[in-house]
DNA sequence: TATGAATGAGAGTTCATTCAT
DNA sequence: CATGAATGAACTCTCATTCAT
């Protein structure tokens, strides 16, 4: 039965994120999804309390899975720098070959209020805090600055990644976003100085 | 009259910015926007074809006269890395002092369609290929490395600018903004290396 | 404006009375509400918060016509059993003579949450208080029992002649209601008669 | 069998009295009075075509267990004018000591389509008549006037006790309702008296 | 230009009822 | 008999936009 009932939880978030990416959050009714989803209008509010409920679900989902990877790929690496080109390289490709999930995490997603932000800004936390967790191992080896801000490059970092996806997106994706890791590593690591 | 019209028209936009901030976009009501301009509802459309243009006409107008605030300064900078820091500093310190403004560019107007995205993209663009032109210029004056990415430098710049604004903001604005100039810069030129 | 403002008010309630009286007020949706007003359904909102208002509206309105046409014919009768008698004379006859409103004053309206009950007893009341001011001036005048306790005699006179149309009503109208005047004055009087 | 059956008949309409003299009887949704019941929601359908069969079955049974006390109550009595106090007083003071029941008849029951409202009435019916042939033995034994119409005036003390009762809820039960036994009966017999 | 009353399409959500197990 | 997950029809209310004045 759980398995079940987790089999149709799972059915109605996949249905959603094909349907939010096509069409965006305010413009996907719930009898679609439902539709997509194979069920019933009334069948989604036995998983999901309102519609806002399956956009943070779907986030929390697949960012608790994409956070996952990089914790995976992380372990296997041997040096800081070398897991931080690591997460740049994970950020971007699977964006890429996920083009459903980044149209939902860098478009629709932010079509929300703030309440529904800060929910998200939660769900955005670990990842944060992974890319933290590096900074601080790097200045700890001396790899990194010492007088390094790590609250704010975390962000800075971020940030840059997070705008380059989204350009990416909204120019029509017409270049390789995996091509683009070398340059923002090269630019975390050096800086823009000669 | 065209002064007039110019008149009415600032009017609704100073309004819509307050409403906008407030409300959020999708929650601020035609009607309310044309009760906080002191006009009636149907004049809003004597202006404006759509709500939505009220977004993108008060980002174009906002946007530029930053863009403009943006050339005024830099032509009295001497350096390039100097100016480079005045943009930031301006970028920071007029969100900081425009907390309205703040809320529009950084939160609510992400909340529109992809289409409306592309249109506020090239209310932006402007400012990109402001910092575009900073970064040829430092190449050439051999400050800034020979074989930098300047498309996707830019992004970088302004992602990581963009996203300490907004994280600044969903925070509740706990600290100062501008007090984040100098490490921004710092990593800008720098990088994060030892 | 103002006149032309009260036509739809009241065009929008003629049109709910025999909607309501027809179908019932769970039955009768906004939509055949607005549709037999010949007005958009948005209209109603321009007029009443909520559907219920409609309802509560429609009762005041009515119940105040009827309360009046009480007070207006009273007033040319001389005695205080004359009074009486015209009372449940035209308690009988208006409703006799309006059924679509007889109705929803003995099946619709009661048909509603306590909460909306409450709001209709206080509508009702100035007619279970003109009732009541007619006992007292009747033991004043030593024409009824001095230890009429009049608070409960009210209501055993209002809840009488409620009981008999409703009664009317549900038989489906094959009696003339007026025709139970004389019998109900006549068991009222004797019952309070000194 | 059978009385298992019976057993969860009577489970199930003792639960939806409290169910429905709580949040009435649109607010009470089938699910609710199936938790309370202890039992599925399905179950319910065992037992009841439909949840407005719940309602007239819960009044039919109820009415019935009462018609049964004025029964056998008065066959106890010695005068037609005791039995007709005896009524009012087993009116009143079982509705008083048993305020779940008095909701439901006052007031969910009335909240109900004119449909369900002659079934209502069926139900009353025995209760009404038991009234009359009261009425009835009053005038044979010249206690009560020849002329007296016992088809009103079964209505009019049916009515007058009903009133008194709805009354006496909505206000919020603030005094005693058996305490107006007193005043109800005098006025009934002063008004029907030979 | 300006008004603001009127429009009416549109969608989230509830819940009585069913039926496969 | 019993279950409870699934169904899907039904309906109120909002609000961007229009247009007669």
């Amino acid at each position: 039965m759980t398995s079940k009932k987790k089999e149709k939880y799972d059915l109605i978030l996949e249905a959603a994120l094909k349907v939010f990416a096509e069409h965006g959050f305010h413009r996907s009714q719930v009898s679609k999804i439902a539709k997509a989803a194979g069920v019933a209008d009334g069948t989604i509010y036995l998983y999901f309390k309102r519609k806002e409920d399956i956009l943070i679900s779907l986030f929390r989902e697949k960012l608790g899975e994409l956070v996952g990877k990089f914790h995976m790929h992380i372990e296997q690496t041997t040096g800081v720098k070398e897991a931080l080109r690591k997460v740049c390289e994970i950020h971007y490709t699977e964006l890429e070959n996920n083009v459903d999930l980044a149209f939902v995490t860098q478009i629709e997603l932010r079509q929300s209020s703030l309440e529904l932000r800060k929910e998200i800004g939660k769900a955005v936390k670990p990842y944060i805090e992974l890319i933290e967790k590096l900074l601080v191992q790097g200045v700890e080896e001396n790899l990194f600055r010492a007088d390094l801000d790590v609250k704010l490059t975390r962000l800075l970092l971020f940030g840059a990644m997070d705008e380059v996806v989204t350009s990416w997106l909204i120019s029509g994706r017409k270049y390789s976003l995996s091509a683009q890791v070398d340059g923002t590593v090269q630019f975390f690591l050096q800086g823009i100085q000669a």
